[in-house]
RNA sequence: GGGGGUGUAGUUCAGUUGGUUAGAACGCUUGCCUGUCACGCAAGAGGUCGCGAGUUCGAGUCUCGUCACUCCCGCCA
């Protein structure tokens, strides 16, 4: 039989006890993280939130409870009670916060046995993700997990604190809602009450953070679920939590401000460090001209540059075709790189085709002549200005992609990243902070053959674009921004609009009429005409600025119960069937059943 | 929807050209051990080689299918 608590109070958790203890009677309780039988003296290693401390059960002290002590197994729940006593000079383990000391136990309670564990609960074992997350508990039990869920928490905590003195109302949002057009898929939810119609969870709370404005609450934050049916990736869950405000009668400065507070108290508050604000400023046009992506990561070199100009009349026809149908032709230029093999070449051009471009061209600056599939079409003119442009020196590869700007421009951009990767260009430790600005308002959807918002249909113009609404639509900038970190998008906002003229007028751009828009969102424009402030806002993700934070390469890893990348929970066996009496119950009839 | 990787003991992995009884480490069990801290020593248990077909005298190994986990592309306003 296992032993009750009863009046049993823990006086110190495991990782408090300090030579300044000792002879101090302690009552700790915890987790058996290793037992150490020597067959006299026996060690226990005791585990719990905070820490470890090695406790010690001697048959000279107590036979009794020596011999209750021979018993325990891995993670058995343990209460002790016990004397702090100063480990042997010779035996003091520096490694260890608590190891001056020991505990010499008087009395033993073991509250659970425990099966042994399906892994070891320590950091330096590499279980697999499907067998951790089946046993997410005993995963949660590793200091490196709970050192992230507990670094999770002191971040929520930087941001409360920090939105509530700078007089931030947090308002909760329903999460039965109505679904959104635009975006992502949505996960519904069946109605009972009204069969045959469903709600939608949110996406954001994008549209009822408006409404508080126009209800005059000036600003509210929100630490919110969101959910996205699509395809996860390593930092992409169904489910994920938002920073979520918005703000009246403010500006883009003034929003930035804010956020950048916020930022700045979360990394003091669980890195303790002190970042420096502003965080630079960068504008969409320039982050793809000169690093190829909207998310671009500053810390390091290695820019894009253009030489379209330069090769537009090339003998390398792949080039001046490119530029003859209206693409770019970029170039990086890996300073003293030249030693690069053809394998390592291979690589990096099949690294390139996964963003879709068609092929690497390169060429490789050696003192006496260029070393390249490609050099022979160029003429001494054209390869002066490309040494020039390129700043190219002996020792030099220069990488070229050459195709549509989107695909020039994202293969490159990624191919910078990549090689910044493998040069090891990237000190860790570093957080580097960039507003991305000035986004365009639309794009272009090809396949739909039809405009879409970059960002989504709320999000203001640039004042002095609007009149490009017809004339021009893709050269209308948007009033958004995002915050991006070491290359992350980890959050984006934007002045919305508050007129419902122009809101009906982008609408319209989008190629949403008025009868779709009374439909889809005839509430929002009903409010818009009631009396709205001008406002804006932005959302950060939680999940992945912790995954920066932490120095994780997934969220699931800051997650306390992630799902998989088939969106199901291998704990709970989430998603599962509904019984036929719940399913008609909803009206609802399952088309694809198993057979 | 597409491409890549992985799947062998409780866990992490090895397993050669298709060939005798599928191995290691850790963990686990038992015994010994009074100063370990990833304790030590000795012995032992533990396998549907993800699953299903196929080729073969013979399959962990080859082929096809399928499932799971994972990385990426598409997708994610």
């Amino acid at each position: 039989m296992t032993d009750l608590l009863g009046n049993l109070k823990r006086t110190h958790h495991c990782c408090q006890l300090r030579n300044t203890d000792i002879d101090t009677h302690v009552i700790l309780m915890g987790w058996v993280q290793h037992r150490r039988d020597h067959g006299g003296v026996i060690f226990i290693d005791l585990r719990d939130k905070e820490g470890i401390t090695q406790i010690v059960f001697n048959p000279e002290n107590s036979k009794a409870v020596h011999e209750k002590a021979r018993d325990i197994r891995s993670e058995y729940v343990l209460g002790v009670k016990g004397k702090v006593i100063a480990r042997p000079d010779d035996m003091l383990n520096p490694n260890m916060e608590t190891g001056a000391i020991e505990v010499l136990i008087d009395e033993l309670y073991i509250f659970s046995k425990a099966k042994t564990p399906a892994f070891l609960i320590e950091d330096r074992v590499e279980a697999s993700e499907s067998i951790r997350l089946q046993y997410r508990y005993l995963d949660l039990r590793r200091p490196q997990l709970k050192k992230n869920i507990l670094a999770r928490h002191q971040a929520t905590m930087a941001i409360r604190n920090y939105l509530d003195d700078k007089g931030f109302v947090d308002i909760e949002t329903p999460v039965l809602t109505k679904s959104t057009p635009e975006g992502a898929r949505d996960y519904l939810v069946p109605s009972r009450v009204n069969q045959g119609e469903f709600f939608a969870l949110p996406q954001s709370p994008q549209l009822f953070k408006q409404l508080l404005m126009i209800a005059g609450f000036d600003k509210y934050y929100q630490i919110v679920k969101c959910f996205r049916d699509e395809d996860l990736r390593a930092d992409r869950q169904p489910e994920f939590t938002q920073i979520d405000m918005e703000l009246s009668f403010v500006n883009e400065e003034q929003i930035m401000e804010i956020a950048e507070g916020m930022i700045v108290a979360i990394f003091k508050r669980v890195r303790d460090l002190d970042l420096v604000t502003p965080f630079p400023r960068i504008t969409y046009d320039d982050a793809l001209s000169r690093f190829g992506l909207d998310r671009p990561d500053l810390r390091f070199g290695l820019e894009l540059c253009e030489v379209s100009d330069i090769v537009k009349d090339a003998g390398f026809k792949v080039f001046a075709n490119v530029v003859k149908n209206g693409g770019l032709v970029k170039a990086i230029n890996a300073k003293g790189c030249a030693t690069f093999t053809r394998k390592q070449i291979d690589e990096l051009t099949e690294f390139a085709a996964v963003y879709k471009a068609k092929g690497l061209a390169w060429i490789k600056i050696k003192e006496a002549e260029w070393q390249s599939p490609i050099a022979k079409f160029f003429t001494d003119h054209e390869k002066e200005a490309l040494k020039n442009r390129l700043d190219l020196e002996p020792g030099d590869i220069v990488f070229f992609v050459a195709d549509q700007p989107k695909i020039t421009n994202e293969a490159l951009g990624q191919l910078r990243n990549e090689l910044a990767r493998r040069l090891e260009l990237i000190s860790d430790d570093t957080y580097n902070f960039t507003w991305v600005t000035h986004f365009p308002l639309l794009d272009y959807d090809e396949t739909e053959k039809r405009y879409q918002a970059l960002h989504h249909p709320f999000t203001a113009p640039l004042e002095e674009d609007i009149e490009k609404l017809t004339s021009d639509p893709l050269a209308v900038k948007s009033r958004a921004y995002d915050l991006v970190l070491n290359g992350i998008e980890i959050g984006g906002g934007s002045i919305r609009i508050h007129s419902p003229e122009l809101q009906s007028k982008v609408l319209h751009c989008l190629g949403i009429d008025d009868t779709q828009a009374n439909e889809k969102f005839g509430f929002l424009l009903d409010a818009l005409a009631s009396g709205a402030p001008p406002h804006g806002g932005i959302a950060f993700g939680l999940d992945r600025l912790m995954m920066l934070l932490c120095g994780e390469d997934s969220i699931r890893n800051v997650i306390a119960f992630p799902k998989t990348q088939k969106a199901t929970c291998l704990l709970t066996e989430a998603p599962s069937k509904a019984s036929p009496a719940q399913l008609q119950e909803l009206a609802i009839k399952v088309s694809k059943l198993e057979e």
